[in-house]
DNA sequence: AACTTGCTGTGGTATTTGCCACAGTAATAC
DNA sequence: GTATTACTGTGGCAAATACCACAGCAAGTT
């Protein structure tokens, strides 16, 4: 399913109109920088256009948690995140990123201004969001797996699915995805040597390959 | 944050005009039924207007995983999930369950007749389903938690936080909650006891309340 | 060149967890 | 009433995991 975006199926002369009615923002972010935290009471809508982002929970520990990872195309802000007591919530940019800002005001009130294809674009905006509910209905699908080995395989195996290719690129470093998994990134790379000398599994980098059909649950060597 | 309604904002009148545009069909099933199969391929969108149901996964070693809880108001269907190789997804009754549901082709496309209200509707979904994506993005947070205990204290917190008063009601079994929690019954039962012998906790069948500002991130007893 | 930074890879060990089995209780059905 | 089913509570133990420490490497910086 393609992914949807803000200004599908609007004509260039609508949405020229409908600048003046949303007032975008657009902002450019260069890697590592942050480019919002929820704790921020401005209630605006970002819409990554380019460079990928990924939005962090952090804690008073310090501990933090990969709770979503932004491409282009992805929206985020508080509207999609509720506070939590303890919690914070910061979106890091990992490349240069270009971002789309809109006031919710501006997309939930009806244009005071006939806009002919507000409705469209709110068609849009729902599309965006239910790509979201999606993507984090798959994390959580990975996360409610029991074992590190678990989440591991149902992980590469969507990746898989995606690619179409025998062998296929995870589109994150080991270190992110051990936190995308939620678990030790040691204890991460521990399984992930357990699967390939188990003959499972292939890989160099974040290229992967699958060897046979199905993985064993259990791990059947010991070191 | 007031959950948003389908027909929110929209006259009797005009509700009844959409009746005819939306086609809706509403259906009634008794606890323990099953309200939809992902894998049917019928692509409808299904709204709980009364009741309570539970998103599960299913793998094919017969262990599953709670995904989402659905209340009064919460929309669901596989707009929302993604297919993965080897997983199913079931939604269950857990009480009697009023359900109302809506071709996503009567929804997306433009109706043909003019109707005025459309656009509310669209308004209405989007904040539907970004109440979705918090409900969802809350559940991440809490399974990116590394232990049980983490996983246990922040749901409760998140529960207290929506009470207002100090003892508070889980709103569902404990065999539940180890299912949406993704940890083993009796571990999160062995837990439980150890933060209520720490004084942290009290506790009696779905009723808690907190006894300290602060729980330790490690057990300080051990039995 | 030397230095920093970020990521990858490995190993040891204490802790946590899942798994299994069983008992008791509450709720519901017959 | 009894039977049945679903849930709660406990304990032992093997397995999995987090935590820690360290080493190597690559890329970028000074």
């Amino acid at each position: 399913m393609d992914k949807v975006f803000i200004d599908d199926g609007i004509s260039k002369e609508s949405i020229r109109q409908m600048i003046g009615c949303l007032q975008p923002q657009f902002k450019r972010f260069r890697a590592k920088e942050t480019i919002l935290c929820y704790s921020d009471k401005i209630e605006k809508l970002g819409i990554l256009i380019s460079g990928t982002a990924h939005l962090y929970s952090l804690n008073l520990d310090g501990e933090y948690s990969l709770l979503e990872k932004y491409d282009k195309k992805d929206v985020f802000g508080s509207l999609f995140c509720l506070p939590l007591e303890n919690f914070e919530y910061i979106i890091h940019a990992i490349t240069d990123c270009e971002v789309m800002f809109v006031d919710y005001h501006h997309i939930i009130t009806p244009c005071s201004n006939v806009c002919a294809h507000h409705s469209q674009l709110l068609n849009n905006l729902f599309h965006m969001t239910a790509q979201k509910a999606r993507t984090l209905a798959l994390h959580i699908n990975i996360l409610s797996q029991h074992t590190t080995r678990k989440k591991l395989i149902t992980y590469l195996k969507y990746i898989h699915s995606l690619s179409g290719s025998d062998s296929f690129l995870i589109p994150m470093s080991l270190l992110s995805l051990s936190e995308y998994l939620c678990v030790d990134r040691s204890a991460m790379m521990r399984e992930l040597r357990l699967l390939k000398q188990e003959g499972f599994l292939q890989s160099n980098g974040r290229t992967f390959s699958f060897l046979k059909e199905s993985c064993p649950v259990k791990n059947n060597l010991k070191e």
